[in-house]
DNA sequence: AACGAAGTCAACCGCTAATTT
DNA sequence: GAAATTAGCGGTTGACTTCGT
């Protein structure tokens, strides 16, 4: 990808792939002043560059302990569960993955999970009506967990998620993913859909 | 070997939420 | 409290790569 500046007089900002230079300016910056205020990094720090690219690139790719490609079993069944319950929120499910970025779990759900789903969902010789909910852009289920500290409710949809944050993204006691938690999360929200179900 | 189709992924865009002035 | 600014999110685009014919 050919950035694709122009020499006029206006100030034009870069677009497109990023060099080595500009990632080691950028990444010079930050350890020097931090990865605050985009606008004035990409301004500062030479890049002929928005805050917005900067920022993004910083976050996917130059951040400290980013994992790039090779996504695990465990991390793909962890994908798997956390967009059952959670539908399209990148970021919430990339929070639960260390290492990895919003950005890379979306191209993964696209480019590899939802087939795997509409494949897995759709039995042959019969046409699914429906998109599956897997497949469908975040229509979670209804859930809710008793009223206890750190319980995390969801009511219909997301408009009504309450988290406890500071918990959800809390990677200290990171073992397999935090995988118990969203085994429980999901019994429940099975439990509770076979109840409708009768 | 050549070509088109399909797949992949980095980056951009538009919008909203949160924060600052 | 209002307006302006900044940060963050999810959807989409487009260049590049791989695969099939």
């Amino acid at each position: 990808m050919a950035p694709k500046s122009e020499g006029t007089a206006k100030k034009v900002t870069n677009k497109g792939a990023w060099t080595a230079e500009e990632d080691r300016r950028l990444s010079e910056y930050i350890e020097v002043h931090g990865a605050k205020r985009w606008k004035t990094i990409a301004a500062k720090s030479g890049l002929n560059r928005c805050g917005k690219s900067c920022r993004l690139r910083w976050l996917n790719y130059l951040r400290p302990n980013i994992k790039r490609g090779n996504i695990s079993d465990e991390e793909e069944d962890l994908i798997l569960r956390l967009h059952k319950l959670l539908g399209n929120r990148w970021s919430l499910i990339a929070g639960r993955l260390p290492g990895r970025t919003d950005n890379e779990i979306k191209n993964y759900w696209n480019s590899h999970l939802s087939k795997k789903i509409s494949q897995k969902e759709k039995p042959p010789n019969k046409v699914v009506p429906e998109a599956s909910p897997e497949t469908s852009p975040a229509t979670p289920q209804e859930v809710v967990l008793p009223a206890e500290e750190g319980a995390v409710k969801v009511v219909g949809n997301f408009l009504d998620v309450d988290f406890d944050t500071d918990e959800f993204f809390d990677f200290t006691a990171e073992g397999s993913y935090g995988l118990e938690w969203v085994n429980e999360f999901l019994e429940l929200d099975e439990g509770l859909s076979l109840k409708e179900k009768m």
